[in-house]
DNA sequence: GTCTATATTTCGATAGAC
DNA sequence: GTCTATCGAAATATAGAC
């Protein structure tokens, strides 16, 4: 690494700029960006007005046109930034965790209870920005990838412990992987608007399926003899 | 128009209304509501003007705010018209067929593929309104309690088929039903923005395991022979 | 009940000073 | 690069005619 100027070019990746003004630059956009996933998650991105998004981040709308030429291009360099962090969370979490059952649960309460640095904004802006590319050619195929990303690291994850258990993928990771996301993503959505519907162990134990796992574990205990099931929420 | 006939009984429910006025009244509603399920789902509820939503039922802004008092009131009509439409549907779509696999396609391909009457929108007004059901509270508590019933009656449908076929279902019908729905509504937001990743053959195999049955069943062939997975698209 | 016309506010985006 | 000031457009909601 060589500190020296490259006043012009873009900075080297996103590392910390060498310069005061880069410096300041660099944490303009960071605020700008950080308000935007707040407030877009919290109220929507047409609810928002730019002048907002720049007042929360201590900035003005000039500030705002100069970085991103609008509203739209802070929503997608709002999205750049969101699929990587996404993307490291994702990768840390596999690390940490090897046991697929504490992985899930992991993942599941990381999804629905509040997080100390996000916030409890994490799906809204997920939904959110899958409105927008769902809507738009300009959001979806960066969003796509973005998902395609997902499925492949979380299938790799579970076919790595597949292999280091013994034992085997009835899919491919590819596939293995948008199952479980689609649960989890599926799953989340409903638990938000009435948690009791959807209680932790049942998701858990649920994502065991797409592994092959037959589903009665230690967690719940069958259902007693001949009742067709219970109806205990 | 004199209004000859005042056949002037009690106008029971909500069928054909008697008199022109209220004719005209429910046909101004019905318009209003079917405009704006079309708008708010293809543009958001906040892109979208009221008198876009008007001009697009052949109507004004003032009809609007005098059957609805604005956006907010027509959003919450459009709700439970939304929620009596689908539950209307399912219900239908669950006599109609009894088993589960010719169910669970038939679900799918209602939530993929665009349908005649509402077109391809299904999916872009019901996420739009999980957005606003979770950011606010005067939506949320209704779309939680339209999410109850759908749940209600998945679950019982499956029940019911498992009774039939001697079958017992591993979870109690609200939990099989949630498992279902979630696994519905994360895979089918997972194919709109990329269908080759989410194969409709996957999605109703993958049902299959809420309902306790094993996986390897006729559809796909089961991976060859040593290898751990196949990496197929 | 519905329409026309409008009052009031707010938004997105730009120009120019520093 | 950032801020102040502002313009034109568009939004919500209302008032009054029919």
């Amino acid at each position: 690494m060589t500190p020296r100027t490259a006043s012009r070019t873009t900075a080297s990746r996103t590392a910390a700029p060498r310069t005061p003004q880069a410096r300041r630059k660099e944490l303009t956009r960071g605020r700008l960006i950080d308000a935007a996933a707040e407030l877009f998650a919290r109220k929507g991105f047409h609810a928002v007005s730019a002048e907002a998004v720049a007042e929360a981040a201590d900035r003005t709308t000039g500030a705002l046109y100069s970085h991103f030429g609008g509203k739209e291009g802070l929503l997608l360099a709002l999205l750049e930034v969101w699929k990587e962090r996404t993307a490291e969370e994702l990768a840390a979490e596999i690390a940490h965790s090897p046991d697929p059952g504490d992985h899930f649960g992991a993942m599941w309460r990381s999804l629905t209870r509040p997080h100390p640095v996000r916030g409890d904004s994490w799906l809204l802006l997920e939904v959110e920005l899958w409105l927008h590319a769902a809507r738009g050619p300009a959001v979806g195929p960066r969003l796509a990838r973005r998902y395609e990303e997902v499925r492949a690291r979380l299938g790799e994850g579970l076919a790595d412990w597949a292999r280091a258990t013994g034992t085997t993928l009835p899919r491919s990771p590819e596939k293995t992987g948008a199952l479980v996301l689609g649960v989890l993503l599926g799953c989340a959505m409903q638990h938000r608007l009435d948690p009791d519907a959807v209680p932790d162990a049942l998701v858990v134990e649920a994502l065991r399926g797409p592994l092959g796992l037959t589903a009665t574990t230690a967690t719940a205990p069958p259902p007693p003899e001949g009742g067709p099931h219970d109806r205990r929420r």
